[in-house]
DNA sequence: GCTCGATGGTTGAGGTTGTCAAATATCCGT
DNA sequence: ACGGATATTTGACAACCTCAACCATCGAGC
């Protein structure tokens, strides 16, 4: 493990840190807690997703996947559909309010912050080219 | 506004989220929820902080830090200090116990997750370089 | 077919995080 | 000394989160 790896770990840490504000922010604009705007972007529309996956994309316990899902369902932005071949799962789907939401939230949370949008142009495409290759293969 | 800021922007929000896990599990090592573990991160040994500062930091409510801090210092990891010149103002002060809890888990969440420790070398060293650069001045 | 262990989902209890409104204490400018 | 701002706390209430327990279903093997 080199010094840099580490060390540009923890920059980008506190980079994520210093715009710990903007999920909330922007979730409280659709009237959605932090978490359900965060499923909700998790969530793409016509890939239905079984409750289980989302669990273990979120690292959390099942249980509490039930309580959040229920909230989403009940504004109408998410629906549970049957799986076929497998009774025991529920696929959760985006509906049409719920891909419009979806939609603007990524949006408004795809806007560059200050500290990026501040770089050289250089800078940019390089930190993009170079996240882009760390991320190949992490799904 | 540049493409390729808005895109680092959401590839280093997508590589924060794959680690979404680390946070609670490195917390729960040391018997600490994410939340008080990213406190006692924010408190820097030596350097007392007024808690309103840190209401800032976390860009949430004062009444919250309250119970926050009231449980980090029932565990005796934390101290509320009087302020000199500004009665009304408590000095959040790590303790000693707290300090050597901090230590590791600074350490612990330094390490450089799979993303980033599987770059080239090349690669590593420029994120570190562009990554600092973006956050002076950000404090 | 039938049993058994594993899996997906929900429920209930209990603690933590978060917001807002209201209360208290203190500061500071006039 | 008055009055508006600031720092912190309290109480009420919603959301998040984990754990243990539960039910339904699946799948392997006898």
């Amino acid at each position: 493990m080199s010094n840099d790896a580490s060390e540009a770990w923890t920059l980008l840490f506190r980079l994520y840190v210093s715009q710990r504000g903007r999920v909330p922010r922007v979730a409280a604009e659709f009237e959605l807690s932090p978490m359900q705007a965060h499923v909700l972007r998790l969530l793409e529309p016509g890939t239905p997703l079984p409750m289980r996956t989302l669990a273990r994309k979120l690292c959390c316990d099942a249980s509490n996947v039930t309580g959040i899902v229920d909230r989403l369902e009940e504004r109408g932005l998410v629906r549970r559909d049957a799986a076929p071949g497998d009774r025991r799962i529920k696929m959760l789907v985006v509906t049409e309010d719920g891909a419009s939401v979806r939609r603007r939230i990524v949006k408004r949370l795809s806007e560059a912050p200050e500290p990026i949008s501040s770089l050289s142009p250089a800078d940019q495409r390089a930190l993009r080219e170079i996240l882009a290759r760390a991320m190949t293969g992490t799904a």
